[in-house]
DNA sequence: GCTGCCATCGCATAAATGTGTGAAAATCAA
DNA sequence: TTGATTTTCACACATTTATGCGATGGCAGC
């Protein structure tokens, strides 16, 4: 991981309705070398006018504010400048919001507890490619990951050679080729899907396939 | 955020091969107030017998060890101990690892360089829910996630009637109740779909909707 | 006006699929 | 050993799909 801060110095933007807050964090990235404070504001109703004024390397971006809230602006700022890096600010870490943000090209989220200096690191961080994240925030987004302890309810419902069956459908194939994948007899795959489609309780190769894609089947 | 650290000291256990990385961060962790380091070992040869033995609260788990390494010890630790919270090390921080760690259940991810402070700071933290991770670390995992800008090339080579009947395949219809359900008869169903599988190079049901899910079609 | 594309419909035929009924051999737990 | 399950196969028949070869009308662009 390489340091840039010697490069240039990092332009930040700062969202944050907390008068307060704002001047505290506005006054701390001023007065820390190689940032510089392109402007601090308490909402983002003129957010496109201030990013073309200022493009800002890092947006410290404030969920909750008066008038449009943070994860509406985020997609703005991604969409017209995508390579400016947003950092997330918000007292609540519930998935929703976290989630959003993430898709929505977010590359940090601190929750507001955070102590200022850790806001002013997170802002090197992401300029250098990093994305600060509050640890109760990236449980999160690691659980999203976790193997959902796959509660695989076909697992014991399905035969080992129903599910080869099975398999073989979802990759598109037909009953011949699965016969001849499986060097079994036509008739045989057929019996295996009927028993299939009775335990899975459908009727046809497509809400079969359906059903096992959506029941986490698949690892594709 | 509760923070449990009254409640009963956190039993860590260590797995690092380099023996002084080992010694040093063993002596911190025995000397942090909350904290007991019930073991601390150079490789994960005897995991189980240890495991058992100090039923750890949290592991921190080197990935490069001889004979047995972290990410192979990791599925076992969490299979038998699934409420145990382990933190990964390791110098590299490619994508492959990353991700077989975390899909096993890693919860947190520190690189090598991160000071021994932090790393103290970290058990609490996974101990109390949280991931800490090194935030060039967190961006790939974000990065997975912000993955789909979904390049749709068939937006533009399906007419938009031809995608109704698509997205009416996609949800199981047959032919009949497509043609039910956009009141136009069989036949046309059928020429619809017979253009929609010359158009996407496929000539079934299933390829077409299997394609179509591939190609990021589905929002399901 | 002509041309290309789209949406609609019809008919015909061959192939694939869904379903009913049966049954023999292999495996495995009680 | 006995019984339950699994795996294998067969034949039959209805339905659904896939595909070929049409046709009509609408609409946009040149």
């Amino acid at each position: 991981m390489k340091e840039k801060t010697a490069d240039h110095p990092v332009k930040v933007l700062l969202y944050e309705d907390n008068r307060d807050l704002r001047e505290g964090i506005a006054f701390l990235l001023q007065a820390t070398p190689g940032l510089v404070l392109a402007g601090a504001y308490p909402h983002v109703n003129n957010l496109k006018t201030e990013l073309h004024a200022h493009m800002p390397d890092v947006v410290l971006l404030d969920i909750n504010m008066p008038g449009m809230s943070g994860l509406e602006a985020l997609p703005i700022i991604k969409s017209l400048y995508p390579r400016t890096q947003v950092i997330m600010q918000t007292v609540f870490d519930d998935d929703e919001r976290i989630f959003q943000a993430v898709r929505s090209g977010a590359s940090g989220y601190l929750l507001k507890n955070t102590p200022p200096a850790e806001i002013v690191q997170a802002v090197f961080d992401v300029y250098n490619g990093g994305s600060p994240m509050t640890s109760s925030v990236a449980r999160k987004v690691l659980q999203y990951f976790q193997q959902p302890p796959k509660s695989h309810p076909a697992e014991h419902l399905l035969s080992a050679r129903e599910q080869d069956i099975l398999k073989g459908l979802m990759k598109g194939y037909s009953y011949k080729l699965i016969a001849g994948e499986l060097n079994i007899s036509i008739d045989t795959v057929r019996t295996h899907i009927r028993n299939v489609y009775d335990k899975l309780q459908v009727n046809s190769k497509t809400e079969a396939i359906l059903k096992a894609m959506k029941e986490g089947w698949i690892e594709d």
